[in-house]
DNA sequence: CGGGATCCATGTGGATACTG
DNA sequence: CAGTATCCACATGGATCCCG
């Protein structure tokens, strides 16, 4: 990335397979994917605490992420056969690989929006 | 984040409206977004130097999401009215931005595809 | 409480063909 | 070369009902 060779010869072009953005985005994709993630980065989750703290998501699509995420081994699920039932949700270490993304996410988010807030058109005509 | 208190008075709880993570994702989002932006982080880019960068992506998606960026303000189109045409795309110093978010990727990614590489059963019950 | 199953609306993205 | 337009297949995701 950083040496600005044109013509090297060893990198030919960079396919999307095999590509680790592509790889990244693939798991963490979805709409709901990296609420949950941040979510997760605070601590240990009960299912319910999840759906509390995602207004709006559906328990269909809550387990189906958290199955997905479970699966790419980024979390792991403890269930307690109690009565009622409890199932926690804690992040793996690779899981909690997750955080410089979701970081770098919320500080571009944040530029973003105050562009976006910045954005009348005082001066629409800045240089690049 | 980095305050593990539970029951903290002043963050309610943090709905995906106004979500820092959430706008960047909603603009991030899409099969080749992060593809493109990664290939104009090398440097201006024309049309075609996108497309055959991009193994697979059709001129309609990467049109369309070319049109969303610039939307976004993440990057700028300059169109050269000769024959035949030429048209140039190059990130915005917001799009910049953007590089933070893939490189935290790419350490992701990396990471995914050293773990799926390293999963088979030899030492599964690693502790977490 | 923690899900699974089903149905369905919409969005996303691919293929193809056409244009300035 | 740099797109646009149209059609269509499939994936995503929401609503609802049900179960252990």
């Amino acid at each position: 990335m950083t040496s600005p060779s044109p013509s090297a010869g060893t990198d030919a072009i960079e396919p999307p397979s095999g590509c680790p953005v592509q790889l990244a985005s693939d798991v963490l994709a979805g709409k709901w994917t990296m609420l949950i993630v941040q979510e997760l980065l605070t601590g240990v989750k009960r299912y319910s605490e999840l759906q509390n703290a995602l207004p709006g998501i559906s328990s269909k699509m809550l387990a189906q992420r958290l199955r997905m995420l479970e699966e790419s081994e980024l979390l792991t699920r403890k269930i307690y056969a109690t009565i009622p039932p409890r199932t926690e949700y804690r992040l793996t270490r690779l899981g909690h690989e997750i955080e410089p993304v979701i970081l770098a996410m919320t500080g571009f988010g944040r530029k973003l929006a105050a562009t976006q807030d910045t954005d009348d058109k005082r001066q629409a005509s800045l240089p690049l």
